[in-house]
DNA sequence: ATCGTCGGATTGTTCAACGATTCTTCGATC
DNA sequence: GATCGAAGAATCGTTGAACAATCCGACGAT
C-alpha cells in the first residue's frame, strides 16, 4: 500500500464498521421498498439473517432511528417509519428551508456545474424512458442544488430528508407524466442559477416545491 | 403541562431508557462545559462512573456522534467534538437556512407570542445581570423562531445547532458588552414579526446572524 | 362480551470474552 | 544521540449468552 503523500489530515482507510454495513444494507432495502412503512424489524430475526449478534443490529437500528428511518417504540420493536399526518409537509418545510436557502446565495462555478450536470442527467433518462434513472436524477438535482451552500451539516441533512422521500414515495408515485413535468421545471431553474438570477431561480424553486407538495399530498391520503 | 386533548397519537409513558439517560447526561456535561472539545471519552471510565454497561455507552455515544456533539475515530474512540475550520461558518449557515426560511413563513399567534416571551425573557435576565440566563433566553428566542414553522424537523435540526453551539461557545463568549448589543436586535426582529414584516424580519435576522458569525470567527482563530 | 391471568416472545441491559487495532515503551542499530 | 522496529499494554469492535422487564395473545371465569 502506498504511504500517505499528503502531510495534512491522516486519511483513514476508515472499512465500514460491521454496524455500519447493516444500516447500510437496511437502508438499501429500505429505499427498494423491499420493507415497507410499518414492517416490524425484529432484532433476532434480522441479526440472523445478516450473520452479526443482536448487539450490532441494535447499533444500527440506532443509526436509522436517528435518521427516521424507522421508529423505536420501547419495548415493542422498532418498525419501518409510516407516514403520519402532517409529515408530508414536514419535509416539504424542511426542504424549502435549505434549498432555496441554499440557492439563493449562489455558489461556484463547479457546484453550479454539477447542478446542471443533474439536469442533463435528467434529460437522458427521459430520453431512454429509464423511470428510476429519471427519480435518481432529481434527486441529485435537489442534492446539487443544497450542495452550493458547501455545507457539511445541510448537506446530510438533505440525504436524511432524500431518504426519508425515498422510503415513503418510492415506486408509488413513479409514472412519467408526473416527471416530465419537472424536468423542465429544474431546466428553467438551472438556467437562472447559471445566468446569475439568484432570486428568480429561488422563486422557481419555492414554487416547484409548493406543487410537489401538493401532488404528494394529493396521492397520499390528505 | 396540559394533556392533549386530542386522542390521535397514542402517549406512550415513555420511560427513557438508559441509554438515554446516559446521552442526557454526557449532553449536559457537554453543554456545561465540564467535558471540553478534544476530550477523550473511554467506554470502560464512563461506564464504570455511570453504572451502565459499556454496551449502553456505545449506544449513548452513537446518538451523541449523530448530534455531531463527539466524533468517533475507529479503534480510537470517541473525541468530544472540535472547532474544524469553516465549522463556524457552517453552522451559521444552517441556521440562516432554517431561521430565516421560518420567520419568512410567518406563524400563528400563540407561536408569534412565545418569541415575544423569549425577548421578555432575555430582558429580565439582563436587568437580573444574570449571564446564564441571557443566554439560555436567546437560545430560547432563536428557537421559538424556527418553532413559527411547526416543523418536528426543522425543531430537532435546530435542537442540534444549539448544542453544538453551546459546546463550543458555552462561557467563553458571554460577556455582557457581546450580549446588550443583540437584546434590542432581538426586540426589532420580534416587533417586525408582530407587525407582519415579514420581508423586514427576515433582513433583520439575517443581518444578526451575518454579524454574530463574524463575532465569533473573530474570537475563535479566524 | 368483559375482565383478569397465564405463558410465550421480544426487548433492554448486563457481563465476559477474544481478536484487532492503536498507543507506548524500550531496546537495538546506525 | 537519533531512528527504527518489536514487544507489551490499553482500548475498541464484536460476539454470545444470560436474565429481568415488558408486551402480546390466548384462555378461562364472571
Amino acid at each position: 500500500m502506498a504511504p500517505p503523500l499528503t502531510s495534512s489530515a491522516r486519511v483513514r482507510i476508515a472499512v465500514p464498521s460491521v454496524a455500519e454495513r447493516v444500516a447500510e444494507e437496511l437502508r438499501y432495502q429500505l429505499a427498494e421498498g423491499m420493507l415497507l412503512p410499518g414492517a416490524r424489524l425484529t432484532e433476532a430475526t434480522i441479526a440472523e439473517d445478516l450473520g452479526v449478534s443482536r448487539n450490532t443490529v441494535r447499533e444500527a437500528f440506532a443509526e436509522l432511528a436517528s435518521e427516521r428511518l424507522v421508529v423505536r417504540q420501547p419495548n415493542r420493536g422498532v418498525f419501518v417509519a409510516t407516514l403520519e399526518a402532517g409529515d408530508i409537509h414536514d419535509l416539504y418545510t424542511v426542504r424549502r428551508a435549505i434549498e432555496v436557502s441554499s440557492i439563493r446565495g449562489g455558489g461556484s462555478p463547479e457546484r453550479i456545474a454539477a447542478v446542471r450536470a443533474a439536469v442533463e442527467e435528467g434529460k437522458r433518462a427521459a430520453a431512454a424512458d429509464d423511470n428510476d434513472a429519471l427519480g435518481s436524477a432529481n434527486q441529485h438535482f435537489h442534492g446539487a442544488i443544497v450542495a452550493l451552500a458547501e455545507s457539511k451539516r445541510l448537506d446530510t441533512i438533505m440525504r436524511h430528508v432524500l431518504a426519508e422521500m425515498r422510503l415513503y414515495f418510492h415506486k408509488a408515485t413513479a409514472d412519467a407524466h408526473f416527471y416530465s413535468a419537472w424536468l423542465e421545471e429544474n431546466e428553467a431553474i438551472c438556467a437562472a442559477l447559471e445566468a446569475g438570477e439568484l432570486e428568480r431561480a429561488g422563486e422557481l424553486l419555492t414554487g416547484y416545491l409548493n406543487r410537489s407538495e401538493e401532488q404528494q399530498r394529493a396521492v397520499h391520503g390528505e
